[in-house]
RNA sequence: CGCGGGAUGGAGCAGUUCGGUAGCUCGUCGGGCUCAUAACCCGAAGGUCGUAGGUUCAAAUCCUACUCCCGCAACCA
């Protein structure tokens, strides 16, 4: 039977800086998806990469000297070296820059003009002419330019515009009958409260004021908006062109899920639906617009001063206890929070002490009271059952977790087995066993589950913490990736080694201090 | 009155649909154990569930008003 496709994409990230951990967040979480997905047997595509053009770009490039292109050329490796340094499996990182990309949206615009969903139109503003730019009424200060201070004008410039309301009664009704294309639901209310029902404005879909863009073909004063060109990246990357696509593109489209930052969901639910339609084309299965990840529960930002960075954080902790952390502490639809203080507590707890611990106490007592080789002697006891079941429905209930992109409390199912792992060593007490006549082969037994139900964790936690997960597997000297608790293994030749040291929290938080000071 | 979400022990959350002993993870304190990374296991303290009223035998849970926080919006991506 073939494999069912699974096409999963983050959104691109802007090429205006180096990014830092909130927006790093959203590759490791798309990252655990597309890797869960595969642990399941699908066939995943998942996309990610930059988006490159925009005034702002053009600007910054200017102030540093450079032309736009080398610019972007130097931000996009240094995200795309992040996305490495946080081992997420992306099959591929696209720019807006590339030289396909940018032809088949020429094509895409040329083909929604021709439809007449766009049209040639005049935008028309408050203009301030010193600064060459347009505001909004509520944007001026006391009236004037909010820049400079200067008076404003009316004025009237040709632009290219979108006939979205073409397109305002069928989204409705889209969204009243896929009620998950919009997730979480708060979402979908914000948007149609705020957006379509007083009404789509038609959008403005050219400009003209600046040029590090795609430039409309037919009339080469405009260049395309910056998220028709970007939102397009989902499509033309995987081989759409208007004049006939690509087997990859009829393979993967429509998409199965799009992961973006709730900040865009307006350009991923309103227009983007609305340029697929116009192209003819089926809209995504599923948006999920994920909660942000704050610094003191303070929004991120280079210009706050409070930036964190993910390689940084990976030079101090290492990229599975960043993983874990980000994975487990953003819930779904509220913003998560992220202090030095609170990765250290949960990488503490949780990594090093109910994981990594379980780990090294069991295969140790493994190698001292059996020299490693350890099977399935089958003395049970009706404590054993209790945890044999926790494992055994354990791959139910990720799925579950995972089903509604709850990825903490996935991670909360694993965990929960792993505390009732060290439960049951001191409830079976392995070092009393050792002492007693005739119970050698209980204690063999009991080493045994643990063995398992540890092998079993360790697959569960392979698509959120990779490295780990193929440690826990090395150390236990096994291959085999069955995701239940099997009888009949033997295990042999296991070398423990310390998984996540404890960190000591004072003396960490000082060496980040002068780490801090150096800047 | 622009739309919407939220306020639960020191921290983060669950419980609110269908009212009835307030639960989880972590932190703190005490005890136990010794296989293990000062780890693991057990126990305890700590909450009048934002405020004020109301309905009810009974409200975190229903109703009303208010306070505070947050998201979205006022065409920047």
């Amino acid at each position: 039977m073939e494999k069912k496709k699974y096409y999963i994409s983050t959104a691109i990230a802007y090429t205006s800086g180096k990014p830092h951990i909130g927006n790093t967040y959203e590759i490791v979480l798309a990252d655990a998806i597309a890797r869960y997905k595969r642990q399941k047997g699908f066939d995943v595509y998942f996309q990610t990469g930059t988006d490159e053009h925009g005034e702002k770009i053009e600007l910054k490039a200017k102030e540093k000297g450079v032309s736009p292109q080398e610019f972007v050329d130097e931000v996009a490796g240094e995200i795309k070296r992040i996305w490495d340094v946080m081992n997420t499996s992306y099959d591929r990182f696209v720019r807006t820059t590339d030289k396909n990309h940018e032809r088949v949206v020429q094509k895409i615009f040329k083909k929604m003009y021709d439809k007449g969903d766009i049209y040639k139109g005049e935008y028309e503003g408050l203009y301030c002419t010193p600064c060459e730019s347009f505001w909004t009424e509520s944007q001026l200060v006391d009236g004037k330019c909010p820049d400079c201070g200067r008076e404003v004008e009316n004025k009237k410039e040709e632009a290219y515009f979108f006939k979205l309301s073409n397109y305002q009664d069928r989204l409705v009704e889209y969204y009243n009958s896929h009620p998950d294309f919009i997730k979480p639901d708060s979402r979908k209310n914000e948007m149609i409260n705020n957006f379509i029902k007083p009404g789509l404005q038609d959008l403005c879909v050219s400009r003209t004021s600046f040029s590090w863009g795609v430039p409309v073909d037919f009339d080469k004063k405009h260049v395309v908006y910056v998220w028709l060109d970007a939102l397009t990246n989902y499509i033309t990357n995987i081989g759409y062109d208007p004049d006939g696509s690509s087997d990859e593109f009829k393979k993967l489209w429509p998409a199965d899920l799009h992961l973006i930052g709730k900040d865009i969901i307006r350009f991923h639910t309103i227009y983007w639906p609305c340029f697929l339609w116009s192209l003819g084309l089926e809209l995504p299965k599923k948006i999920f617009g994920h909660p942000w990840l704050l610094t003191n529960n303070d929004k991120i930002g280079k210009s706050r001063g409070n930036a964190i960075y993910a390689d940084d954080l990976v030079d101090l902790f290492g990229v599975d206890a960043v993983r874990y952390y980000v994975l487990h502490e953003i819930p779904y639809a509220n913003d998560g929070n992220l202090t030095y203080e609170l990765l250290i507590e949960r990488t503490n707890t949780d990594l090093a002490n109910t994981l990594g611990n379980l780990v090294n106490r069991t295969i140790s007592m493994a190698n001292k009271y059996f020299d490693g080789i350890v099977s399935n002697k089958n003395v049970k006891e009706e404590v054993d059952d209790e945890l044999i079941s926790m494992v055994n429905v354990l791959d139910t209930k990720v799925e579950e977790k995972m089903d509604k992109l709850e990825i903490g409390f996935a991670l909360d199912e694993i965990f929960e087995v792993l505390r009732r792992s060290n439960k049951y060593i001191d409830e079976t007490t392995p070092w009393q066993l050792a002492k007693e006549d005739g119970k050698k082969d209980r204690l063999e037994t009991v080493l045994y589950n643990l063995l398992e139900v540890i092998r079993v964790c360790a697959v569960a936690l392979k698509p959120f913490l990779t490295n780990t997960s193929e440690n826990i597997l090395k150390q236990l000297n096994t291959t085999n990736e069955d995701y239940q608790f099997l009888d009949c293994l033997t295990y042999e030749n296991m070398k423990p080694e310390v998984l996540f040291a404890r960190i000591d929290k004072e003396k960490k938080l000082k060496e980040i201090g002068e780490v801090n000071n150096l800047n």
